[in-house]
RNA sequence: GGAGAGGUGGCAGAGUGGUCGAAUGCGCGCGCUUGGAAAGCGCGUGUAGGCGCAAGCCUACCGGGGGUUCGAAUCCCCCCCUCUCCGCCA
């Protein structure tokens, strides 16, 4: 959500916002439900105001007396013209309400002019995708992949897209989980296991209420949502609070999985491992101050970037276009991988800062050390990584002429051993 | 899941349907006092919205929502949460 205060000052701003970010929204509208709004909350105020002053005159009076019963008399015309007018004001606060969730965030300066994804930069380029997966192909298509990675039975026990990991297959899950969290550990985020099921108010503050309604699973009859991702628990966990300046920045990790109901989506994207309704992912969040939002994001990007090296996986890192962009985002960069077998790029990481865009949603400010007084923090997300595309990446990239795996050096430790076999 | 108790400002804790945004204490801030500190004394100390150049004024908020009433922190209904006891259980 925007502030009101900036749409009634520089509606200009929000004007030029809509249209880097290619919205179709009427602008014009929103300010005239705003005036109107605001002409009737200064009618009722009024009228409370004299409604406050006669009961206080009320007081005073003897209760039974002639002056008493004339003056009740009186307030009850007043009494129903307040509440005629206090309907008539909730009503245009909820279109208010409603129209002002319309307006998408203001994207950064520095974000490139674009429609489509073709119009997003190449920012920077780690490793060369020619140079790896000799013997590649597509994940799935490797020999024995289904052993490891078995979702024919997972569709039979739960539907398509939640795939079994067997043996090797989960020990690598398992495994890059551990890595992520140990590395995002050493980078200052601290670890937190969230619930993995979130209210409708926590949905509604992040914004995936009411826009993503149909992507999330729900539960009945609690109507409780099984998170896409962790960033709902994690930012729901400061809604409603105003923290100490000296607190900041904060910075959290999150192991969760994550479900999405994917509903739309088609063809090569849903592949393997690709596209799946339920996979593990680790989160990184951080709440700053304002000041330094910008540097925190590319702090965080950098961050989700040192996994991908220490994997020794190329990968590019993409700065979104206006057109590309999120309609809460700001600014956002995508760290892709290459899938040598594919020959694509996967997605793995979205690194963005929401601004304040989330935070007056979800009400988390932070008591200003300056003015004394509660200001909105600013909300920086990225993935720290997604398991199941940068699995397959390494599937893909790392495949051996003998039909085995290599796992890079860093993972290792973690897995135990240096080759992950499909026998 | 059952029975009971309760949710009031940063915290503790009062509050008869009417001048209650809410006593009092603690905490916090500023000042006085002091060689310095403590104690003591005085003043101040919520959030949001609207109007205003500003000083400031107005309105709302006592877990959330609805209702009764001229008037609700106070009465009624629904929901949420916490605590105690019981049941069940990894």
């Amino acid at each position: 959500m925007l502030d009101p205060k900036l749409l009634r000052e520089s509606p200009d701003l929000v004007r030029a916002a809509i249209a880097k970010k290619h919205l179709e929204v009427d602008l014009d509208a929103v300010l005239a439900v705003d005036a109107a709004w605001r002409t009737q909350l200064q009618e009722v105020e009024a009228l409370r105001a004299a409604q406050k002053a006669a009961n206080a005159a009320t007081a005073s009076l003897p209760k039974g007396s002639p002056e008493f019963a004339a003056k009740i008399a009186e307030m009850k015309a007043v009494s129903t013209q307040v509440k005629e007018r206090d309907a008539k004001l909730k009503e245009m606060e909820e279109q208010l309400r409603n129209a002002m969730l319309t307006l998408p965030n203001i994207p950064h300066a520095s974000v490139p002019e674009g429609r489509t994804p073709q119009d997003n930069v190449v920012a920077a380029t780690h490793g060369d995708p020619a140079q790896v997966g000799a013997h590649a192909r597509p994940h799935w298509e490797i020999p024995g992949f289904e052993k490891l990675f078995d979702f024919a039975r997972g569709a039979k026990v739960t539907g398509a897209g939640f795939p079994f990991f067997i043996g090797d297959g989960a020990k690598l899950v398992r495994s890059l989980l551990h890595f992520f969290l140990e590395e995002d550990g050493k980078a200052g985020y601290v670890e937190v296991s969230p619930p993995i099921f979130v209210n409708a108010a926590s949905a509604t503050a992040t914004g995936a209420l009411p826009d993503k309604e149909g992507q999330m699973y729900e539960t009945t009859p609690d109507r409780l949502f099984a998170v896409p991702t962790a960033e709902l628990p994690l930012t729901n966990f400061f809604r409603d609070e105003i923290l100490d300046e000296s607190v900041l920045p904060v910075y959290r990790c999150a192991y969760t999985p994550c479900f999405r109901r994917e509903a739309g989506s088609y063809g090569k994207d849903v592949r393997g491992l690709n596209r799946v309704h339920q996979f593990d992912k680790v989160e990184l969040l951080k709440w700053v101050h304002p000041a330094t939002s910008y540097d925190e994001l590319d702090k965080l990007r950098d961050d989700a970037e040192r996994l991908l090296q220490k994997l020794e996986l190329p990968y590019r890192v993409l700065l979104m276009c206006g057109g590309d962009l999120g309609f809460g985002q700001a600014k956002k960069y995508d760290l892709e991988v290459w899938g040598a077998g594919q020959k694509r790029w996967l997605e793995v990481s979205s690194c963005s800062n929401y601004e304040a865009f989330q935070a007056r949603r979800a009400q988390i400010r932070f008591r200003s050390k300056e003015t004394g007084k509660p200001e909105l923090v600013h909300t920086i997300n990225g993935s720290g990584l997604a398991v199941p595309r940068v699995l397959a990446a390494l599937l893909e990239n790392n495949l051996q002429a003998d039909g085995r795996v290599k796992i890079p050096a860093a993972l290792v430790p973690y897995f135990g051993k240096e080759y992950l076999s499909f026998q």
